[in-house]
DNA sequence: AGGCTCATGTAACCGGTTACATGATTAT
DNA sequence: ATAATCATGTAACCGGTTACATGAGCCT
């Protein structure tokens, strides 16, 4: 139920399309939540049998027509109780296959799981130049709402980049230690 | 198939029951993998199944009996495949609720966003503490083995805290900034 | 005619969680 | 007695992924 909730949170900001909620997860939620077009429309049908949206066929001319969908008072309060509960300990966990390979990484010579480690390292630093961009466009797209909204995106993108960082150097300074070992 | 592969890593050290492998889970690859034990035995099914591993039955005067799984060829190869096998973007990415509930948080006051910042910082501090016996642990169990295997263990580790002691710093600039606003 | 963006799905599957259930043996 | 550790599962469920499918309208 999760993305449903990410979904909520997002029509409380303004009533949109499936299509539109694909765009918005891909443009911004994206680093810490991915999601499919397929369980975002998915996730759309639960939320309306709930009660929780509400969904109305917009006829287009130029465009194929489309079903936007509008918050329910039941929608919303749902969406606030999810953000006022804690977290707990679930914050801190995730799950990470490739820490899992690092971690038997020793059943690898060091030139190969050193491979492993750069080829970390490049994807990471690729990620980084990408997410250059971000903070400009969340002050863009911030600018005409408000203001308060947007010191929480760019937490988040903070997040993000504290994250990657942390990651290269990281990375970096596993390389070195296989590379004293040879 | 993510946990059959880290079983597999387990079982090509050594010989493990399903009740080994639980704990073998919870004391090293908790914090980045956590696995439950409903899990692992219907993994271990499968993996005999599949002919990566196989199991003998141990008969124990002292104890119930156990099950005994050992790695086959087959399934160290698997394993090594899998190990040589590069995990690409998908290394970077993961999931979070709780970065998805930083990212709405502009819905609630700010008093009550801090203090969702605050119980992660809390959390992340005790995680923390705990941490701290983990590079000992690391040592003493990795003395009698090859110490080349021990050094990714360690690696494992340090990525942990890193992680932790950012999290807890990105928490404390968030509160702050939250603080002044106010 | 062919490719792009807009727009919406379905079906099969899988990886994992939750909750529950059982029973042996050892230590206090 | 009873709690703790050792030991192993089952059943229902859920959140999410993969792969596939379709079609409208726009631009070149």
């Amino acid at each position: 139920m999760s993305l449903g909730f990410g979904i909520l949170g997002f029509l409380n900001y303004t009533p949109m399309s499936g299509y539109d909620l694909v765009k918005a997860f891909e443009s911004s939620l994206a680093f810490f939540w991915h999601a499919q077009n397929s369980h975002i429309y998915l996730e759309l049908k639960k939320l309306e049998k709930n009660g929780f949206i509400c969904g109305e066929t917009v006829i287009q001319s130029e465009r194929p027509n489309k079903t936007v969908f509008t918050i329910t008072d039941a929608g919303r309060k749902a969406f606030l109780d999810w953000l006022a509960e804690g977290e707990g300990e679930s914050a801190i966990q995730f799950k990470s296959v490739f820490l899992m390979k690092v971690f038997f990484a020793g059943n690898m010579p060091p030139a190969q799981s050193a491979e492993l480690l750069r080829q970390f390292q490049t994807d990471c630093e690729a990620y980084l130049e990408r997410m250059q961009s971000v903070p400009a466009s969340i002050e863009t797209y911030g600018s005409d709402k408000d203001d308060y909204q947007t010191i929480y995106w760019q937490f988040t993108a903070d997040f993000g980049f504290c994250f990657i960082k942390a990651c290269i150097e990281w990375a970096k300074r596993c390389i070195e230690k296989l590379e004293d070992m040879e």
